[in-house]
DNA sequence: GTTATGATTTACT
DNA sequence: GTAAATCATAACG
């Protein structure tokens, strides 16, 4: 069995780095003592410094988002649209508004109890290929806000690295002349899986 | 105290 | 393909 992953393995000062490693390792929790399991198949990078996207944006420090400010290792659980529960990881150390979005994940364990959750009538790719639904069908709640991933509620297990090959990094569509404004490729999914959302 | 907004999902034409 | 749902957070008065 992998190990999990040290808070000092995300304080790394490369937020995009930490999203393409996090590609192919498991995210784990631990609900009620049943033990759910996904590999994460898509992520994207956030900063607190240039991305208009980030609730970090421009230093902007909230109650909302004051985890991110913090040093890496922890849970980020955003709440948008009032029901969809967005989960990230924060990264690089303190002062540094870095997190990485966890936008898909494949399924290994306890997916049955993840088609219970989201009371699944649809085709299994929506059981967990979008930011929102992957989280409810972990069971995460905005309760995890602020956990530590080295605790036995939620953590993340090492795996073997995805090859390079296998690695499909995406920008911004029609930056390609724009690229001073332009934000980097932080978009980062497996290929050919079909668990990665939005294709 | 009140209003505007969003890192999305789902359903329908 | 497009449109609507829905509520916690943030900014403003």
């Amino acid at each position: 069995m992998a190990d999990k992953l040290k808070l000092s393995w995300y304080q790394n000062d490369n937020v995009a780095e930490v999203s393409k490693m996090l590609l192919g390792k498991i995210l784990c929790t631990n609900i009620d003592g049943i033990v759910t399991k996904g590999k994460i198949v898509e992520t994207e990078a956030y900063s607190g410094y240039n991305d208009k996207a980030s609730h970090a944006n421009n230093h902007k420090k909230t109650k909302r988002n004051a985890v991110m400010f913090g040093p890496g290792g922890y849970a980020y659980i955003y709440l948008c649209y009032g029901i969809h529960h967005l989960f990230n990881v924060v990264t690089n150390v303190e002062g540094s508004a870095e997190a990485v979005l966890i936008r898909g994940i494949e399924p290994i364990e306890g997916v049955e109890l993840m088609m219970k959750r989201r009371n699944m009538k649809r085709p299994e790719k929506r059981l967990t290929g979008g930011p929102g639904v992957l989280s409810q069908a972990l069971g995460i709640q905005t309760s995890f806000y602020g956990e530590a991933l080295d605790g036995d509620t939620i953590w993340i297990e090492d795996n073997e690295p995805i090859e390079d090959d296998l690695i499909v990094t995406t920008t911004r569509i029609g930056v390609e002349y724009a690229e001073e404004d332009a934000l980097k490729p932080w978009r980062f999914y497996i290929k050919e899986n079909a668990w990665v959302s939005n294709f």
